[in-house]
DNA sequence: CGTATCTTGTACCGAACGGTACATTCATGC
DNA sequence: GCATGAATGTACCGTTCGGTACAAGATACG
């Protein structure tokens, strides 16, 4: 391993300031492992997963992993912040829900993906959520706050919808946000206790379709 | 193995074949390791609490403990089981859903045992399953079917309130029930997120305002 | 009482857990 | 080249995990 190509006499600034968070072979080992741990958080929960088999699988010994992270603790809230940057970027980052249809478009898009996943895993916020113990106040903030954000752009879309005249004035889109989240969150939570996403699907076109009542056009 | 079924003299019936299911001090042990588990589950998730703590709060050794069980996951679907029957057993007991105004009401009932809980546990079969690894097909089975029961017994009353006129004939009683089962599970996951149940209970009167659009008196 | 059977407590197993210590390797600025 | 400090590999810590073995205690029948 190592490699290391490109020595370059002069422009030293190509290897800049090991540490200086962001750069470095110490930061690429860091976001492996946090892109394995979430994947594994996902797939198995939290207390399900060893440190020893996300380390095994990001190819990394414990020293490197207490260099980054000060306990496993830590760990999850940081997959949880993790999840919420990767979310919220596929949000800000894509074309924009512009309507109704592109919304009822983006909650069906995490039912196909809980299909990829042969509908053997849920939301993978939720998943964190649920695995939370009574006592882990630190945690529970952490996926609080990644639903929050969530919530933030899903009541964003709403309001601009209604500014737009694609929903009523008498809608509330702050309840609506609520309720959408929870179709979501329950949506998976069903498809992975039945294996199937049929009742998912479901509750997801039956919720858009009260959403659609609020719609001047009709539902 | 062993059992020994009710030899009688006369009157043995005081110590009436020791496991015989449903009798005898052993019996009892049984019912305690069921209640601390399903207890412990649902606070700190399957993996997240070890045998040895289900045997210290329910007072019991270990030899006890795999006398009843053949092992911790087995104990796990058992839990799913025993979720099953007294969830159902509350809705087959209680007066009957016979309005809408009961459905809300029983659904507004469960955001309140959140409440009770401080809003720091979710749904304790959505705790279940959410906890299952990608691997683990029977659990997933068993918790699968506690779903499934309540489930039914939704349908049973959303159809009955159909045949009785209080929901059009529009409507779809199949899909309400997924969709209400969904409602309730992601308002319980959202509740344990935020360690509040605004936005479950926005979320919930939201499912309810759809159902009622099915009403003939209107929404 | 004697004995057979069931029940219980506890010591123990190997493995895996989260976490620490520390010596080595590697890249880099001087 | 050399010193420096980050990056890494690995051995090890005490604890807890799920599960087993087994001896002692309790109970019913002859």
């Amino acid at each position: 391993m190592s490699s290391r190509p490109t020595r370059t006499t002069r422009a030293t600034a190509r290897w800049p300031a090991p540490h200086a968070p962001g750069q470095g072979k110490g930061e690429a080992t860091r976001q492996r492992l946090l892109a394995v741990a979430a994947d594994l958080f996902h797939a198995q929960g939290v207390d399900g997963t060893g440190l020893e088999e996300i380390l095994r699988k990001a190819g990394a010994g414990k020293s490197q992993f207490y260099q980054h992270f000060p306990s496993k603790e830590a760990l999850v809230r940081e997959i949880a912040a993790w999840w919420e940057r990767h979310l919220c970027a596929s949000l800000d980052e894509g074309p924009g829900l512009d309507s109704l249809d592109d919304l009822e478009a983006w909650l069906l898009a995490m039912v196909d993906q809980l299909d990829v996943e042969r509908c053997r895993r849920g939301c993978p916020v939720g998943t964190l959520a649920a695995g939370l113990h009574e006592t882990d106040e630190a945690t529970r903030a952490a996926v609080g706050q990644c639903f929050q954000a969530l919530a933030t752009r899903l009541y964003d879309v709403l309001s601009r919808l209604q500014r737009e005249g694609k929903l009523h004035e008498g809608a509330d889109p702050e309840a609506l946000t609520h309720f959408l989240l929870a179709s979501q969150q329950g949506a998976a939570t069903l498809t992975k206790a039945y294996g199937d996403s049929g009742a998912g699907r479901a509750a997801i076109s039956q919720a858009m379709r009260h959403v659609r009542s609020y719609s001047p056009g009709g539902p």
